[in-house]
DNA sequence: CACTATTTGTCCGTATGTATG
DNA sequence: TCATACATACGGACAAATAGT
C-alpha cells in the first residue's frame, strides 16, 4: 500500500488558509507563534514554516520579524457569478463580454455515458468540442460539449468560437425544450488544470447540463468545469404565499445582495458581482 | 522557493482518473502499458506504478499480469441530489431521512464577513454552531451556521441536533423571506475533512446561505460543504413560452431523467437518486 | 506444443526532496 | 544551519504470467 498523501506542509497550509478564508483568524492579528503552530499539528517547526512561506507568497499573511505573522485582510476579487435559474438565459450577453478558445473538435463515438443521457441510437456519433472561456483574458471554465452529429453538421467549426452553442442550435430550428443541470465538485487533472491556469489538484465546481428537444431527445450534452476563484452560482429566492405554505421562488436576483463567498469560504465583499451573468 | 507541489504520482493519477471518467479510457478496455504510460507522462515506471496502485485501490480499475490493466466499468452509486431551487422546502422529509450530529456549539463575536452579509450591529454576538448531517451513518455535508444571538437564544442546543434550523426558527415565531444562495468549490482541510471521512485536499461542493427576514434583516447564515460523491445540486428547467420569449423555469423534477454526473465527471448512471433531497 | 513479444510484478542502487531534532 | 531518517522518484534488470503466432 503506497500513501500518495499530500506533504505534511500542505496539510497546514490548507489548515490556517481555511482559518484564515473562515475568520477564525482576523484580520490584523497576529497568528500563532511558528513553534506553538508547529506542537498543534504535530510537526516540526521547519514544515510549518513551509506552510506560511506558501500564505505569504499568496499575500495572505504578512511576517515581521521578532513580531509574529499577521493576517492580510481585504483584496481578493470576488468570482464573477452566474445565475442558475437563468443559466440558458442570457447566453448572448455572455457571448458578447467574454470571449473563446476552441481548444478541440472531432466527431466521435461518445462513451455511454453521454449516450445514454442524451439517449443516442446504439451507434450514433457526436460533434465533441472542448472550449476555454475567458474573461478579461483570463480563463475561467473549461467546457466539453457533445452534440448529436446531424445537428452538429448544421453549423461551423468557427461559430463555435464566436457565438454561444445554444444559438446555434436555435438557427438551426431546434427547439431546446427541457435541460437538467447537476452541479458538483472536483479536482483538475493535468488536462484541465493547465488550460485554466491552475496547478493540478485544485478545486473546480462542476455542472452536467443535458438539453432536450420537445420529443425528448438529447440536443446538448456540457461537462463544465469553473474556476472558483472566478466563477460561482448564485440563486436568489423570495418567499412565495405566506404562513405555512412553505413554498419558495426563484427570484431574479432581487438587489445587490452582500453575499460573500471567496472560493468556498467568506471574504469581505469588493467588487460588485456581474450584474447579469450565466451560463457557460 | 519551496515547492508544496503534488507528488508526481498524484499528477498521473489524477489524469488516468479523469480519463477514465469521461470515457476517453472505455469500460473493459485496456490502458496503455506502464511503460508506454511512463514515457506519455514523463516519468518512471514506479511513478505509473503507484498511480495505478491508487486506482487499483479505488476499484477503477483491474491489473491482470501478463495481459495488461484494464478499466473496471460499473457502479460507484450516484450521490444523492438536492434539488436547488426547492432547497429550502424539504427540511424537514431531509430531518428525517439523516441523522444530525453536533460537533461544536458557543455564541462567539462573528467575523466581518458575517456581520456584513447578516447586517448585524457593530458587535453583536452569534450563536455559531457547527453540524454533521449523514446519510445512512455515513456523513455527507459539514455545516456551520451562525444565528444572530437574540434569536439563537428561542432554542435549545439539544433542538439543533434534532431539528432543521429553519424550522427552529419558524416555531420562534421568524419569518423568512428572502434567501440568497452562492455555490462554489473548495479543498478539504483537515478541519473539514475529518469528520466528513475525506483525505485532506479532497474536492468539496460549498454553499453559502444567507436567510433573511421581511424587514431585510438576516437571520442565518450556513457556510455548508458537501462531499461531492454523496451530494450534489440539480436543477431542473423547463421552457416557458414560445418561439422568441427565451425564458426558462425551473421545474420540480419532472421525471427521473438519465443525468449522471460523478463528482464532476460522467459515470453510467445506476442507481436511482434520492426522491426528493434537499438542503443542508 | 513450443516460441515470442508484451505486460505486470519484484528487486536493486542511487539521487533528490521532505521532515525531524 | 547541520546531520539524520525516510519517502519519493529514477533507471535498470529480471522473473512470471499472458496472448498470439
Amino acid at each position: 500500500m503506497t500513501n500518495l498523501e499530500p506533504p505534511k506542509a500542505r496539510r497546514v497550509y490548507l489548515l490556517l488558509r481555511d482559518r484564515i478564508a473562515s475568520g477564525e483568524y482576523r484580520a490584523r492579528s497576529s497568528l500563532p507563534s511558528e513553534p506553538a503552530l508547529a506542537e498543534q499539528n504535530g510537526v516540526s517547526r521547519v514544515t510549518v514554516r513551509r506552510a506560511l512561506d506558501q500564505l505569504a507568497s499568496e499575500g495572505l499573511i504578512e511576517r515581521r520579524p521578532g513580531a509574529g505573522t499577521f493576517v492580510k485582510g481585504g483584496q481578493a476579487s470576488l468570482p464573477m457569478t452566474g445565475d442558475i435559474s437563468n443559466v440558458l438565459a442570457h447566453l448572448v450577453e455572455m457571448g458578447q463580454t467574454t470571449e473563446v478558445k476552441l481548444l478541440s473538435f472531432g466527431y466521435i463515438v461518445p462513451p455511454p455515458a453521454i449516450v445514454e443521457a442524451l439517449r443516442l441510437d446504439p451507434d450514433e456519433r457526436t460533434q465533441r468540442s472542448v472550449r476555454l472561456r475567458l474573461i478579461d483574458g483570463q480563463p475561467f471554465s473549461y467546457l466539453v460539449t457533445n452534440v448529436p452529429e446531424r445537428i452538429g453538421l448544421s453549423y461551423s467549426e468557427a461559430d463555435l468560437a464566436s457565438t454561444p452553442l445554444l444559438e446555434l442550435l436555435e438557427r438551426s430550428g431546434l427547439v431546446a425544450e427541457r435541460a437538467s443541470q447537476t452541479v458538483g465538485a472536483t479536482l483538475a487533472g493535468p488536462d484541465t488544470a493547465e488550460p485554466l491556469g491552475l496547478e493540478v489538484g485544485a478545486a473546480l465546481l462542476s455542472m452536467t447540463r443535458v438539453v432536450y428537444d420537445p420529443s425528448g431527445k438529447g440536443i446538448e450534452h456540457l461537462q463544465a468545469l469553473y474556476r472558483p476563484d472566478r466563477y460561482s452560482f448564485q440563486l436568489d429566492l423570495q418567499r412565495t404565499g405566506a404562513g405555512d405554505a412553505r413554498s419558495w421562488k426563484p427570484v431574479d436576483r432581487p438587489r445587490k445582495v452582500a453575499a460573500p463567498a471567496r472560493s468556498g469560504r467568506r471574504a469581505p465583499a469588493r467588487r460588485p458581482a456581474m450584474e447579469k451573468g450565466s451560463a457557460e
